[in-house]
DNA sequence: CGAGTACTTGAGATTTATCAAGGAAGGTGG
DNA sequence: CCACCTTCCTTGATAAATCTCAAGTACTCG
């Protein structure tokens, strides 16, 4: 690996870090762990697989930049997206215990990876504890998420849906330096929030428009200005404590 | 401990190993470390509280025997079941790595459980290398459960939602040992079916109803009787991979 | 027998989806 | 620089799924 590679690697260690507050003591560990095992990076162009559902993986990525979807497209050709990734976050997580991936994971935008070869779990929790550790944590946190998000698609209406959406956005990318004041930079069209939040793109459009006639939030291609976080959060009875930041 | 929940510790476990096929090479440990750490057997009636969110839990069940609902209530008074435990199934495996639960587990039915004291996440992967595979399994495994959730509860029909749950009980119970032929035994009234679906409970008669009239399958308070397992295979196209037993 | 719980059914309201069409923005080749 | 194309966003009208309200029924338990 040359320079530049470790130094970004430093980077989206860091990113990884910041979000695994409570991990605090083996941080060292974790980095010395990901040092060790990381192997290569691997660019992904926009739109290609980085796995396939029920094709066997085995490999854990840390994602350094762009954005990824886990996601599953139905036999009607419906899609509903599971979760996103972004900088600081490892994909493939379960892959270690379980070996084959349930879902696809698709590059939104064009992304790089840097590719961490898991040995087995028995040597891993043997010798590399760090790295054993983000893993539990990772799998943890993506639970907890994905129970947070069970809850919206299950029991809260399309304004809170999108209301909660946006909430946890913002805090995800807070903690790893991407969110300029009250702007939310995703890659997200209509479309995609209309598969994260289980409704139609027609409907995405309509409950945007709801919220931008309120002054709470405006949407603008792939930008969305946060007018008023006080009531965004109000409607969605945001808890930020499912993420386990800090 | 007395023989006799020593006996059923054992029963428990191995309820627990039978899911987990692909660790089998450390199922001694396990057990070992099981034997190890638990420390006493707790009942809880029916309705109690086991954890409530928010609260620090800092402790792990392993479920013995009855059913116990992860869930949140909304302000407005509606329930999202994230998920059901039973017998076999590991409780707050996630409170190792953040203390705190996020959801409430309230008991559905009396519920038997082993109380297991971890230590700290660093001693546990240390010393009790069988419990920690254990944790990291149960948690990419409901990981991968939630995940499947979402995508019911995102983009499938009412008619599809239930004919997956009424699959992935058929599964779970299997498992254990607790499927008759074509009889799911399960304390789920209709109400429940609406907040494990996210749907109404007016809406999940007419759904059974549905599914009766066809043949499929017939509830008769908390016992359904699969008629046309097939069919009902085919409505959810279910696909018990993401379960990730053997 | 009465009370409580859960299931069932109908009717009308609401939310959300679908269909159809138009409009803005950005890129590309001429 | 313009014409054209594509992608995405927007809007209206209508349809479908699902919810809510209201009421009635079956069953269980004391």
């Amino acid at each position: 690996m040359q320079m530049k590679s470790t130094l970004s690697l430093e980077k989206a260690g860091e990113h990884m870090r910041r979000k695994m507050a409570n991990l605090r003591d083996i941080a060292a560990e974790q980095m010395r762990d990901l040092r060790m095992l990381t192997r290569d990076r691997v660019e992904v162009g926009a739109g290609r697989y980085i796995a396939k559902e029920g094709t066997r993986c085995g490999v854990v990525y840390l994602v350094e930049s762009g954005w990824v979807f886990r996601s599953r497209t139905m036999s009607a050709g419906q899609r509903q997206i599971i979760n996103y990734a972004i900088a600081g976050d490892l994909l493939c997580a379960d892959s270690v215990m379980f070996g084959a991936s349930g879902f696809d994971l698709i590059a939104r935008t064009p992304v790089s990876l840097f590719r961490i070869d898991v040995p087995t779990h028995a040597a891993l929790i043997e010798r590399y504890r760090g790295l054993a550790a983000s893993l539990a944590w990772t799998a943890g946190q993506e639970e907890s998420v994905l129970a947070e998000r069970v809850v919206s698609l299950g029991r809260r209406d399309s304004l809170q849906k999108l209301a909660h959406a946006l909430c946890e956005l913002s805090e995800r990318l807070s903690v790893i330096g991407k969110m300029s004041v009250d702007i939310i930079e995703a890659p997200l069209n209509q479309e995609d929030f209309a598969d994260l939040l289980g409704i139609s793109v027609i409907h995405v459009n309509r409950t945007f428009r709801k919220l931008s006639e309120e002054n709470i939030a405006e949407y603008r291609k792939g930008r969305i200005e946060l007018l008023d976080r006080k009531r965004l959060a109000e409607i969605a009875v945001f808890n930020r404590a499912y993420l386990h930041f800090e």
